[in-house]
DNA sequence: CATGAATGAGGTTTCATTCAT
DNA sequence: GATGAATGAAACCTCATTCAT
């Protein structure tokens, strides 16, 4: 029995609220706490409708995911022309403002899925972000040229890429974070800005 | 005539193999995919038997939890002479790598646990870690005073921690990185390096 | 000007098509296993257009029925001329074979559904079966009066045909049945003619 | 996960209550009317405990098929010493009121889940009862070599079998049957008698 | 202490049927 | 008339927990 696509703008509203509900369901109770009578009872449809378009709660989760990954990648496309126009230290600073933005929307929503990463397989997506963020990466290095003699730059862009990911989700997830998230993004940048620039000395001696 | 001691014995063996069986149980199926059965049966003992020794399955894994910490603990209460007598630089390495090893350990028990971390409520225990971690750091300045005019230490020490657990983590979890453990850790310590460095310059200008 | 007349053809043709996939329906799933979607969209209708031509699912099943049924009168019907002008045993033959090719008309279609008789309640129709059986056999009877001195038709003609229709059923069923067909219906002749003429024999007696 | 074989007593006890809870609540739903808590409320245990036993509900009705074709195999094996003692004639009546006797045991039990023969895939374990009676068959013939001219065994042994099979059942069944389950028996066992004497005759001929 | 059979609340999912469009 | 989205009762099944043995 194959759940049908939606035809209709009604049913298109459907889904939409459906994934929603879940989002909030799961920032409530976790993804496993989770169940599909809560997701019903949030989007205000009949359980039987969730199963109308969802084959399982399994889908439902799929769907958020893609839902969120396409904001992130929403949010990187949009970026990019003002990224290109910058100095390196302004940008650095300005991605993590803008993640940190993204994350805390409607209440927390992505922000509280987050923590179920591990769960809610995330890994499947994270893929694609870490390729937007490469390529705009490469884009910016053809834009500032100097950048281009930096001779490792994969393993720069790993590492900063997950630190910075990491560092600003947990920031926002702690209840009492010991550091302010200005402090904290201050010192992001300047340790980015540090290796960068340490790499590019490093390249120049060879 | 019943001893004391040998019972006590016995438990606290039966205690430890439940946990370990919550381990591989975890690792094999998820938090939310491991159920009590799961849990006596890798363990060789009946259901009745986890509910002497447990109260529920909440316990369990709350055991589990306190375990994997005490194991850091101990790593970073065993790491600390040496860590003392070294110099930052290789310092950091050793961290990376004794982590790295830690969470191998017994066919990745842990790594494969600390996917769920919010599942597992990992966040209840982290700031102990943090806390030890915090506590070897200010031993290590005391012992080179140096490092004793930096000015942002919190900040330092929170992105640090936080950037260092995560990429370890993180690259021992995804099945193909694009660099290698070796790469990243040489990566990371040059990041935190060139950051402390950067820091050491600003304080001594002030 | 709207004429009555077509609507009614096109509704005519609209409920045939909704029968024809309630056989095709079961074939594939059984009874329990056909939903009306399946009926819906098979016949390439939506599920609200069955609830305009039958009040439920259960009254689909009965026109499945009343058609089937209604196919076997029309087979009797249309072969008493030809039994009434030929000897005994050429009519018993042709009639099984009549009935197997009825069962084996649209892939199986009614061969398929009889295996669920007990499930689709054939029980309220055979009755009506075994009457049209009973008449064409009275009249055989008339035409052919040497048959008339037998004393328990009625016994004879509920096992023979009791026999017959199984028989013919459960062989056509089978995937791979050791004797062929032709071998049974030859067997199955010879059984009741040899019947027939002991009762006609015992029959004299008295 | 799998269903724990029975070890204790206790166990083995609900096992049997649960298969035969299924007859009953079959005899009052059908197959598909039956309810997994139907089958439990009859049998007095939960739920649960169902599936304690049984993966599904399809592995009930494969207990309950193997229950009954169990008996039927150890009816015909008990009945074996005194079939090879006696004339045909008796043998079969005594065939079709032994077979009666067994499907009208506790209250109709299996005369009424045969009706459903289709739909509990009773055509899986048809072929082991069809297996044991030509065995009987066999060793008759042997204890009464003047059967053994006969040429076309098997297809006499088909229809023979199959026609005894189902109009004792369906005779059974019917609420009211125009003959008498006496007349019934003797009309069939004269049927399969002069079938074979026919075929006796025509071996002789050949 | 240990066992594992038994429990039943509660989760996921299905599907006949209705009804607004 | 026709559509298909929506409904929700009720099915199947799971599993943490209890308790008689």
């Amino acid at each position: 029995m194959t759940t049908r696509k939606p035809r209709q703008t009604r049913a298109k509203v459907t889904v939409d609220t459906i994934i929603e509900a879940g989002f909030i369901a799961v920032a409530l109770h976790g993804p496993s706490g989770t169940t599909t009578r809560h997701i019903a009872e949030i989007a205000g449809v009949s359980v039987g409708s969730l199963y109308e378009y969802f084959k399982n709660k399994e889908e439902i989760y799929d769907a958020m995911n893609h839902f969120f990954v396409r904001e992130i990648l929403d949010m990187i496309t949009e970026l990019t022309p003002t990224i290109l126009q910058l100095e390196l230290e302004p940008v650095i600073e300005m991605i993590f403002y803008t993640f940190s933005d993204l994350l805390k929307k409607n209440n927390d929503r992505y922000l509280t899925v987050l923590r179920y990463a591990g769960e809610l397989q995330y890994d499947k997506y994270i893929p694609k972000i870490e390729q937007a963020l490469v390529e705009v990466i490469m884009k910016y290095m053809m834009h500032n040229p100097k950048y281009l003699k930096i001779n490792n730059v994969a393993v720069i862009t790993y590492i900063c890429i997950n630190s910075g990911i990491f560092n600003v989700a947990r920031h926002l997830i702690l209840p009492n974070p010991y550091i302010s998230f200005d402090e904290m993004v201050q010192g992001l940048t300047t340790m980015i800005m540090s290796y960068i620039n340490a790499e590019m000395s490093r390249s120049e001696e060879h």
